[in-house]
RNA sequence: GGCCCGUUGGUCAAGCGGUUAAGACACGGCCCUUUCACGGCUGUAACAUGGGUUCGAUUCCCGUACGGGUCACCA
């Protein structure tokens, strides 16, 4: 028996020889010796191309509890090119770009340069010959066994399992070739047949199995009972394999995934143990869910109905990096905005992140509140940190206020200051594409005037106050000279400058000195509503406010 | 259909057998205020449902409903 299994594990690796097992790889990959208590997480995408908020959130998730431990945890880019049909060129490098670009590197694994780390290589196709030492040891241990079954046959077999509603799938009875004689597969494979290799399940699904989840607490289900597939007919891995040889021998410690993986945790449970291997600590994290306008019910994220599932939207519209981050933290730990309301200053990598704290339903992606966070962001950022953020964007999204923009640094950087800085700055702006429709009455060539006059100051009235006011502002008045000067104009004409009397009895006056100040602002400004007038219009200059308060009077 | 996970205000959520059931966003009102933004105060609004267990259940157990996931030589 044990000769024929070795035989038949010789006709599957010819490549292999005597040296090459388990013990070798462990000695090739030795346990980290790392500080107690320190992670080791990794990212491991399939290289298929877009990334969307759902990539970031279990990157940032994994990033952070590596990094939040102990300074030594180690944080990995693997690679999971195993499904060639899906793979899109050029993609490990977008990965590599955008995870850059939201401030998550990786202390080792795949680089756009090649490799970085004693524990590779972290591109999966390139370690086909570990799994096939792990799934020799299996064929050996009677583990693993070669099936020869064509998409026709399995699909019969679905077929079957349908009309007699039976559990799907391959295993059991229905599993073909699992006892199939050991001699025969042999001249099947040297005559060239095409095969997989499976695992052969010995759980018994009457069985319990219980579990422990660092985010879902205690699980428990039915004992595995599939006879998967190991290895695909071009001796690449399946996922579930994959996972178990990788994240052994990378000495994963921590395996942040998706809650889509719960229901095969059964196989990867069974699969761990048929290997010999110390399972690592799983954390199964929620998606991001997203409010399905049409049908009122939470569904997940989807690439075609909702633009912010991609990341590439962050970019377009302008977020900073920094948003995007923040609003996930609170996502993923609900203490962190109580923590951060505590801690204004400091970098969400202070934030004592927790897999424990990590929500257990799927949360909602809520873009108001997305951009309430954003806006405090750019709240706190300043003048320069603006510019910068507004111009690059610019550069790549709007090249004519690009131009503008950066025609003139000082102008720039003058009126993104104003309302900055101090206990209670301004939120203007949730991302950078907002800034350009704000302050357009900056520049001479996008200024217009685009609302109403107050409907209570009539024609005659709004050019009186305006010729008036041309004569008597000056640019060096303080706030106050300068509000003193509109008082004495509102009086002049009937308009009141006490607020508290005009609201008792509005009917007494032509109106207040906020229609007084509104002529005057949308003269300058174009609009109802803009940040303080009279720092608005120093930085115009007097030169700019005189000409259009003239061409407003007209 | 089988299996698994989940369900606290519109959204994100605290809560771990006894609470007036926090807080944030959004929304309404008031205050501040020359407009807007900011800030302050305040209001509306929630434990999916039916059974247990218990002196007492949002919290524990079972069922139901609803939502999600999964059942590939995709990850």
């Amino acid at each position: 028996m044990n000769e024929k299994l070795i035989k038949l594990s010789q006709v599957i690796f010819p490549d292999l020889t005597d040296d090459d097992t388990i013990e070798s790889l462990e000695a090739l990959f030795p346990e980290r010796g790392l500080k107690e208590g320190a992670k080791v997480t990794r990212m491991a995408p399939s290289p298929t191309g877009s990334m969307h908020i759902g990539n970031l959130y279990g990157a940032l998730s994994d990033e952070r509890i590596a990094h939040t431990a102990t300074d030594d945890g180690v944080f990995i880019l693997r690679i999971e090119d195993t499904d060639d049909k899906r793979e899109v060129p050029g993609a490990v490098e977008a990965i590599i770009k955008y995870m850059g670009a939201f401030g998550i590197e990786f202390d080792e694994g795949a680089t756009a340069e090649g490799d970085k780390g004693e524990y590779g290589p972290y591109r999966q196709r390139q370690r086909a010959k570990y799994y096939h030492i792990v799934a020799r040891k299996l064929i050996l241990d009677g583990r693993a066994y070669p099936c020869f079954c064509t998409e026709e046959e399995l699909a019969a077999i679905h077929a079957a399992q349908e009309e007699n509603k039976e559990n799907f799938g391959y295993y059991g009875k229905w599993a073909k070739y699992r006892d199939f004689d050991i001699d025969k597969a042999i001249e099947k494979i040297e005559k060239g047949e095409s095969f997989v290799l499976r695992f052969k399940s010995m759980g018994d699904p009457s069985k319990k199995v219980e579990f422990k989840d660092q985010i879902k607490g205690k699980i428990s289900f039915p004992e595995n009972d599939q006879d998967f597939v190991l290895l695909k007919s071009d001796g690449i891995p399946t996922y579930h394999f994959a996972h178990v040889v990788d994240d052994h021998f990378m000495r994963t410690t921590d395996v942040v995934r998706g809650e889509e993986w719960l229901s095969t945790l059964p196989w990867h449970v069974e699969l761990w143990r048929a290997c010999g291997f110390k399972m690592p600590r799983f954390c199964h994290t929620a998606q991001v869910m997203k409010l399905d306008e049409e049908t009122g019910t939470k569904r997940k994220m989807s690439k075609r109905k909702d633009p912010e599932c991609t990341l590439g939207f962050y970019f377009e519209k302008g977020y900073p990096a920094k948003s995007t981050i923040e609003y996930l933290m609170t996502l993923l730990n609900s203490n962190y905005e109580q923590w951060r309301s505590a801690n204004k200053e400091a970098s969400y990598k202070e934030f004592p992140f927790k897999a424990s704290n990590m929500g257990n339903s799927g949360a909602m992606f809520d873009l108001a509140k997305f951009n309430d966070v954003s806006k405090n962001i750019i709240s706190m950022m300043t003048a320069d940190e603006v510019y910068e953020g507004v111009s690059s964007w610019a550069k790549e999204n709007d090249e004519e206020f690009y131009k503008i923009l950066t025609s003139d640094h000082e102008y720039a950087l003058a009126f993104l200051a104003i309302g900055r800085g101090g206990k209670k700055p301004r939120k203007d702006f949730s991302c950078w594409s907002e800034v350009k429709s704000f302050v357009s009455y900056y520049y001479d060539d996008l200024f217009k005037v685009e609302e109403s006059y107050p409907e209570n100051v009539s024609n005659e009235d709004r050019s009186a106050i305006l010729k008036d006011y041309s004569e008597i502002y000056s640019a060096d008045d303080d706030n106050n000279t300068w509000f003193e000067k509109i008082k004495t104009i509102c009086e002049k004409y009937g308009y009141t400058s006490d607020m508290k009397a005009y609201k008792e009895n509005p009917d007494a006056f032509k109106g207040s000195i906020t229609d007084v100040s509104n002529v005057i602002r949308v003269a300058v400004t174009g609009r109802n509503n803009s940040p303080d007038l009279c720092t608005v219009m120093k930085v115009l200059g007097a030169e700019r406010v005189a000409k259009r308060i003239l061409a407003a009077a007209e």
